[in-house]
DNA sequence: TATATACTTGAGTGATCGCTCAAGAAACCC
DNA sequence: GGGTTTCTTGAGCGATCACTCAAGTATATA
């Protein structure tokens, strides 16, 4: 009996996830959504229910999509060299919205206002950084690197040391390429 | 035969920035700023012209105050000390609004729109790391580090470090003194 | 004290914000 | 084709946005 609607819902998030990781959550009025998703605001809210809605589906995508890059490069190269080509990796891709991470970009925003939103970005944050946590412990299990480290402060360095790379990477005139080499180099001391 | 102002300049400009640092750009609106000056629009506009040109005096005032408690530390301590107790110092304050970097929040939030006041962070960012580059090149010459790196590499590395650093100390559950005290550490290696 | 000159006040401007909903259009079942 | 159901449409809602301005108040000089 129904009508089926005439856009993909997994192509519509995509969209939406790209406006907002370039624009940010104040950035980004209804008005840019309608025009890019090509929906009125009816459609939009009978699909999403509201632009924080559609904000958190957005995001989720973002680090799902993100930590299946980084599980699919291990998958192919193993835990060190998917580290080591992560943060260039991160930078380099053309259709990418930005260069900042969207989580960051988030929590940098809506954190003083303790929003919801900033929450979920601080959690998936935490969520990337088991995953590399996860990594150096196998690196260490396999004698790639020295068992003394302690796998989760390696983690949190390298997280920080990717957020600044992304951050850096969105300022005109740095070369921020060299930086990912550096960071990728300096995996090599442990 | 004019009245005198009822508020001083210099404070308000200082209670701005630390609002504006808080709470961004969009996220902060004419009427925080109407309840922390105490000033109705009228006054506002009169002094300031509008809530644009406030912020970027107010950014000013960031980046000056910083580039002053940076030279400050080489007054007394000289450029390695100075260098190596940055990174802690810019995420310890307690009376500061925020952990951030107010240059790289107003850089990731305007940046996408073009916002005249993006450039000007950028600028910000740039004009602090060239104040890096002298030091560590100050350093050179005091045969503190070698002579083989570039300065401006490491100056640039150095804000990247520090850029991360202040994001991951936004966030909650982390401990930014460790990754403070491993850069500061790693400015030994050099 | 009279006058001139800032500075302060706050109601109100048009524009835009996120969002609603009644009506119309399209796709399915029988 | 008729009836049902879902999706789409777009005018318009109240709230808030940054901002204006005419009127009022306080402080200076004369």
């Amino acid at each position: 009996m129904p009508r089926k609607p005439n856009h993909d819902r997994n192509e519509l998030i995509a969209r939406a996830r790209d406006l907002f990781w370039r624009q940010g959550w104040a950035g980004t009025s209804l008005k840019d959504l309608e025009a890019v998703l090509k929906m009125k605001p009816g459609s939009f809210y009978a699909a999403f229910g509201s632009k924080e809605a559609l904000f958190e589906i957005a995001m989720d995508k973002y680090a799902e999509d993100g930590a299946g890059r980084l599980a699919e490069l291990v998958e192919a190269h193993g835990p060190m060299a998917a580290l080591k080509r992560y943060p260039e990796l991160a930078i380099c891709r053309e259709e990418a919205p930005a260069k900042a991470c969207m989580l960051s970009k988030t929590l940098l925003e809506l954190q003083a206002h303790g929003h919801p939103l900033a929450k979920r970005a601080s959690a998936h944050l935490m969520g990337m950084e088991e995953q590399f946590a996860a990594l150096f412990s196998q690196m260490q299990q396999d004698g790639e690197i020295a068992a003394t480290h302690d796998p989760k402060s390696l983690a949190r360095r390298y997280q920080s040391d990717l957020l600044g790379l992304r951050v850096s990477a969105e300022r005109e005139g740095i070369d921020a390429h060299a930086i990912a080499r550096e960071i990728a180099e300096g995996l090599d001391r442990l």
